[in-house]
DNA sequence: CGGAGACCTGCGGATTTCGCAGCGTTGGCG
DNA sequence: CGCCAACGCTGCGAAATCCGCAGGTCTCCG
């Protein structure tokens, strides 16, 4: 059932215009006040009833569920459960700053493409990225940090911070 | 993939169910194998129907729900929209590391009461702390760094780094 | 003017959620 | 040893939700 792309009457293909999914981080396609309000009420609770959005944010329950699957087929948003690794049998977490030779962005792709990456994002400051890696064990960490990172062509160095303690973890941007 | 758990009916008693193990920092008993199976269940589609789950990993509709519920109640996971927040209008974030005199963990918890900080990791490395701000502009992003973070009483000073651009976004602990 | 696209509403029918009553197992305890 | 409370799972209607679809409005063009 999921993959059945609803668009009922959307299937035109040049419709792909600027909706061209996830990290286009530039701008995204704009969201108007009410979309907006849509992922504020899913911030706060990803299972709510379209209807029970629908009547905060007024409007039809068919509409907020048309609105809501245009949301996560643009990549905008995505509806997911999330835990404390460590809780999940990940015992070991580290963010990582990166300093790279060369085309920066090259790196990142390479780094995305690990499944240990869970979070990458290019910066400005003393490190030219930042990745967060979720392992196992020790053991896990080290391979993954001392071989696969440095082993990315255009990396010069690395620096790791091994998490201690998750004190914040929150998802309600918007909602403040 | 789901283990052979199935068991219709049959309930195994070699499977410990809940050790009382309490190697976490934040809350929560351990998970048995199904919990985590619900989990990556959660965490490909916040929305997927109890039934489709239960069957996923053999369980019944009524139980998966009140597994569900009771991880929710304990924390141990929520099922949460995720944006990007460029994308919701939130031009301007940052990592940032700092260096901490005195009580770390005091530290710590009044980052967390801010909301500006997504995310509050205490670290081994040169930084005893790091936080992920998101703001909404430049005006903002340097109010909160320059007045509030290195307000709070312990922060011995700090170093940003602005995201230039979010490459990589997941929430797939477990379903590796 | 007329058509295409975007977006909304309303409405049945299929699904899902929800609450509750049994039932088997486990563990504590007199 | 036997009783009983605590748990967790199942099954089952009833109520609520989800889903697809048809139809209406508005706007943007050619």
């Amino acid at each position: 059932m999921h993959s059945d792309v609803v668009a009922s009457r959307s299937a035109d293909p040049k419709d792909s215009r600027e909706s061209r999914s996830e990290s286009r981080n530039g701008a995204g396609p704009h969201l108007d006040a009410v979309s907006l309000a849509i992922i504020e009420q899913l911030q706060e609770d990803g299972r709510r009833p379209y209807a029970a959005i629908g009547k905060a944010v007024g409007l039809s329950e068919a509409a907020v569920r048309q609105r809501v699957q245009k949301l996560l087929d643009q990549g905008v948003m995505q509806i997911v459960a999330v835990t404390d690794p460590l809780t999940v049998g990940f015992r070991r977490q580290a963010m990582v700053g990166i300093h790279v030779e060369g085309d920066v962005e090259s790196v990142a792709d390479a780094l995305s493409a690990m499944s240990e990456c869970e979070y990458v994002v290019m910066t400005a400051g003393s490190f030219d990225l930042i990745v967060e890696i979720v392992c196992e064990d020790d053991d896990h960490l080290l391979e993954v940090i001392n071989r696969r990172i440095r082993a990315v062509p255009g990396v010069r160095s690395t620096e790791s911070f091994v998490y201690l303690k998750l004190k914040k973890q929150t998802y309600m941007w918007g909602t403040r």
